[in-house]
DNA sequence: TATGAATGAGTTTTCATTCAT
DNA sequence: CATGAATGAAAACTCATTCAT
């Protein structure tokens, strides 16, 4: 029994450690100049053996996107404890907080992702990026819409927006005091929507 | 005469042609995924002449930035032009939603290469892009603080943050609605701004 | 055993083959003359497949300078073996006169790689020339003490140096008599050395 | 007059600036690693503009052996004021010492370039090294010759193979010093020899 | 399954030489 | 003659993917 399991248990780690670290590294490094021996190297993966894990780089990038959506998935039913949807969405926003210098050093990881598998026409994979973060919205909407206010998906996009914009910013600038003021202005913004607001006025850009 | 200048002024069209073709092949496809062949192609130079004018493919990186770069600096000194700093704004937001269907496909320009730039660790290339960028957050402070409003270098990020998001995000859902939505949302917040309001709480996130 | 162990006797065996022949390619065409796909058609390797053994072409040389090192190695711990010193120093000049065909044509592998790479400023590759024939100089130094002479090091240079002025002679005139003739009044200088000569005044040039 | 002198005036200078320039770059750089450009650019010459005068690298190349040649011709000729033979090979060696720093950082003109030139196949170039090499035997052999030595060719092949030997060392060691010590090893030799003696046993190796 | 090695197409870059004016 | 620009044939190097045990 325990022989029979150990390989496919082994095995199991082995994919394990890819999936782990070629989020972590192609969130690092990127991409298009992340090569497959770096992320076998990471793992501890002979080059030729990651081939019996996941056919192409391609399934591997995959891989690295299911496994930043289950950190999202794990984090927003972590959220979900929480009674009032508002509070839910200000966690969230102070998990981004904490994460400032990973976002100032390598930005969000969908994010990063997105903009590089954007630039692919090929293969499936250009629109996967899209649906982690549409994941977060769907999320994001469903608060908003708890708290009655108008318009909830368009105040998810604003508020996907502007983490992603101050993602990108603080990234780009090098600068993780970006993430504080920002998110201490998301912050601000959320506990100023108003249920009886039906203007969004006063909104997210 | 006219002859005479023919060559120089040949030459220098064709140095144009690359920077312009780097620019809009560059934002389409990526830093990471356009080979020279793809520039030179595009702007009808053999490959092999392409070093005449770009030492390296680096340099034609930093040529396509300079040219998103002088294409604000044009955007923004037209704007300039308007008398009230808000209108300015205002009209940028505008500009922005006008390009909704490039910023759909491809993203900003200035922001992905941005993203793309930030993961590599060679070459002075890497913090370029954030040079961009802050030339847009430092006229955007310039207007707000024009409008005697508390924070003006943190509502630029703000302004500058949004934009960046509702690209991206219009950019990995192919939405270009996104940029309407949002960009209308901006401009409610930019006309709620009060010079009065001295906490800035319902500002953008 | 074999079968398991084949692998990796014939990655061995190629590492070997393409020293070997990048010490021999690299020494009849010269370093810069000399394409890597030169050194793979002669080790009859892919090229592509070179770059699994040696990084980079300079790092080829740098085996190709080691295996002529190793053959000096080789050869000298075969001359003391010898009882006499003087005895030593004249195998060594036999050693060369019997080389004389290929000097004739090529040079001496380590003078000409030497020269080659003084050219460069590159790179760490510029002065390992310079160690082996240091190891050189070391060894020959060590015979002319061993035989109680006086200025011993100085006396190595003086015999180094005529062994790489007469194949650099025979090279350029391609003329392998210049090493015999070359060689026998080495000869004669060795046996006209005298121990109770402290003046040195006959040494060779 | 003046007017049509002066283009012609100009291309010989040119022409001049080009052969000067060739010799010392590519004395100090080697012949593959420097580029038309590079001899263009130190000459002050446009590099379209070089064909002008050389149709080929090659002929620069052969161009700057002939400038080096000249260089030789010149000192001996001046050498050649000396009534006493033996003074002129002592004063060439002075001269070769004074060199000395040059001969560490680029070893000798001809015999680097007799070298590199030899890896070569085609053309005609890969023997023209060693006729300058000829030249300074032939004019050795003359002096050991009117010294009423016995093989004076012999002698003069020791001398120049002492020559080259020494500035081989005294580059790939990067160590002026050697030239220095061994020139006044050459020194005490040329004193030395003995035209009552028939042996030449204590002749330089 | 596991693994080191192999493969080959692709990419950037260099440069002698030629061309148009 | 002069000159900036053009050209194309290499060259080094990379890497996803495959193969032979």
């Amino acid at each position: 029994m325990t022989d029979s399991a150990k390989p496919r248990a082994r095995a199991a780690d082995k994919r394990r450690r890819l999936t782990t670290e070629a989020a972590r590294v192609l969130h690092e490094q990127g991409v298009e100049r992340t090569t497959l021996a770096d992320i076998a190297r990471a793992a501890d993966v002979p080059v030729g053996n990651v081939y019996y894990y996941f056919k192409t780089k391609d399934e591997l990038v995959m891989a690295a996107l299911s496994e930043h959506s289950a950190h999202l998935d794990e984090l927003t039913s972590r959220l979900d404890q929480l009674p009032d949807p508002r509070d839910r969405l200000k966690a969230l926003v102070e998990a981004w907080i904490d994460q400032r210098d990973v976002a100032a050093r390598h930005g969000c990881p969908t994010g990063t992702l997105a903009v590089e598998l954007d630039k692919r026409t090929d293969g499936t994979l250009d629109a996967q990026a899209g649906t982690v973060i549409r994941r977060l919205l769907e999320w994001a909407g469903h608060q908003f819409r708890a708290l009655g206010l108008p318009d909830p998906d368009d105040l998810a996009v604003a508020f996907v927006s502007a983490y992603q914009g101050m993602s990108l910013l603080a990234n780009a600038l090098r600068d993780p005091d970006i993430m504080m003021r920002q998110g201490a202005r998301l912050h601000r913004w959320l506990d100023s929507l108003d249920a009886g607001d039906q203007t969004g006025n006063s909104g997210a850009g």
